[in-house]
Parts: C-alpha cells; structure tokens; sequence
DNA sequence: ATTATATCCTGATCGC
DNA sequence: TGCGATCAGGATATAA
C-alpha cells in the first residue's frame, strides 16, 4: 500500500538493518518472483539501501559487478527483518533471504509486488522527478505542468512526471493547497502552482518524518507503524465535516480511483 | 494525447 | 451467520 513516504521509511529501516550485511541464501516461495536469479544474490554485501520512486533498491554492487536489487511493494509487499532468522509467520510469505546473521522476509498478500535485478544506473533510475530531492523545484513542476489537460489529481499520479505520488498523498496535497482535483494540470496560474509546490514539499516531508500513513497494516521492516493518519485532512474521509470550511468532504472517483477533497474550498 | 476499463490478486467491510 | 458487491495505499495493457 505504499507510496513515497512509505516506500522511504521501509528502506530507511532495511538501510539501518541491512548495511554491511552479506547475503547467505535466498528462497522464492511464489512462483510469480520465480523470475529473480537469486543465484545472483548469494554471497553479495549490501552497500547501501535507498528509495527510487516507489521502488526499494538494494545496493550489491561491487567495484567490478555492479547489481541492484529493486524491490516494488506495489499495493501489499512488505519485508519484514528478522533477527533470529525465523519468519513470524509462513501466512502469505513469498521470499526468504537469510543474512550472516539475521534474516529478511518478504510478505505480499496480495501478489502484485514485482522484483528484479539491475546492473545498470539507468535500469532503476526513475524518469519522473523526486518530489523529495532538491531536483524538485516550482520551475520544474510548472514546466511538467505545462501544457497538460489532464486533471490535477490523477496528474499527480503520474510516475514519469513526478516519481512518488500515491493515492493518498495526491488528495492531501491538494487540499493542503487548496486546488480542486478536477483542475487541469496545465491550466494552474503560478501562484496556484506555487501553492502546489510547497504543500507537496510540506506534507510529503511531515509524512516522511511521521514514519509514513499506516491506515490498516503498514509498518516498516522493525514492525514500526507510521503516525501520519492522524493528520490526514481528507483522505477517506467522505461525507465528514471539512477542517477549514463549513463543507463536506466529498468522495468522487478519477480515472477509477478515489478522490476525496472539499468541494468548498478548494 | 487522454481517458476508461480490465487485469493482476487477496482480504476486509458493508448492506441485505 | 452467510453472501454477494464493493473497495483497497499500484501499475500496465488495451480499447475507445
């Protein structure tokens, strides 16, 4: 269920659990991963753990084999560390990776997380802009804005444009930024995006600090939950009162997904 | 170029 | 308690 300030707190947790670590063996318990070699992995150490976009990678490279190990959540994915090498429970679980001491399990429920090796920058290296990296500025997301019709909201979404956004996150930005989710993209005066600029820099960065939105089961690789649902404005919040308004939160639906905003305000 | 729809899966929830 | 419909934090392919 992960969107960029989840993704980031699982690999913040998995950076502080995995470093230096060498991987001893690795199991593959669906055979929709059967398409990972693990045969590669064994006797790599981990370098480094980051987020790009919403993919997890895991850094095996060495001066002479670079390899990157990309991790997609997608909507149920979530890697659990264990320190005594057993799994806490063998109910959904899809891979089994044991380290030189400790071991990583991956849970999916649902299946539709996808996992795949690099050996190239280029292969992991998202084409959208981080909303989190100093890349992002209002320069930047106004010339990406430019000259689209479609719809603020599922804009957002868009991955080759800004590489991030879920969901969630979209619907609060723009409340935050007072900007009604049918606007389109292109049509925002600069003072409109500049509201869009800094919401999303405000809220994706207090998500971020919160450890990310654990609205049923999210946690991170320790089993931390986040703490961010409790400053959700609107998201799944249809048909409650608006916080800064005499409105009602509303519910609609873009491109088959849920919107909520506040067709008062914003 | 955009938008709607179906698909990949399973589980939780809601109305009857 | 059971049961079908609906929804879910993602992404992609295909049709319109």
């Amino acid at each position: 269920m992960p969107e960029i300030a989840e993704v980031e707190t699982v690999a913040r947790s998995l950076r502080r659990r995995l470093r230096g670590r060498r991987i001893r063996r690795v199991e593959i318990h669906d055979p929709k991963l059967a398409r990972l070699d693990v045969a590669r992995l064994r006797g790599r150490v981990v370098r480094d753990v980051f987020r790009a976009g919403k993919e997890i990678i895991i850094d095996l490279s060495t001066p002479r084999a670079p390899l990157w190990w990309g991790i997609h959540l997608r909507m149920t994915g979530a890697p659990h560390w264990s320190a005594d090498g057993r799994p806490p429970t063998a109910v959904h679980l899809r891979l089994s990776a044991w380290f030189d001491r400790g071991a990583l399990f991956y849970f999916d429920s649902r299946r539709f997380g996808v996992m795949r090796l690099c050996t190239a920058r280029e292969e992991w290296e998202p084409t959208g802009v981080d909303p989190l990296s100093p890349a992002f500025t209002r320069e930047r997301l106004a010339g990406l804005l430019r000259g689209s019709r479609t719809a603020i909201k599922p804009w957002l979404l868009r991955q080759d444009k800004l590489a991030g956004f879920g969901n969630i996150y979209a619907s609060e930005v723009l409340y935050v930024a007072r900007l009604n989710p049918r606007r389109a993209a292109g049509s925002l005066r600069p003072d409109e995006v500049d509201r869009l600029y800094r919401a999303t820099r405000q809220v994706l960065t207090k998500a971020v600090e919160c450890g990310g939105t654990t609205i049923s089961d999210f946690a991170d690789c320790d089993g931390a939950c986040g703490g961010y649902q409790s400053y959700l404005k609107v998201y799944g919040r249809a048909g409650e009162r608006c916080r800064r308004c005499p409105g009602t939160v509303r519910r609609i639906v873009q491109q088959g997904r849920s919107t909520f905003y506040c067709p008062d305000c914003q």
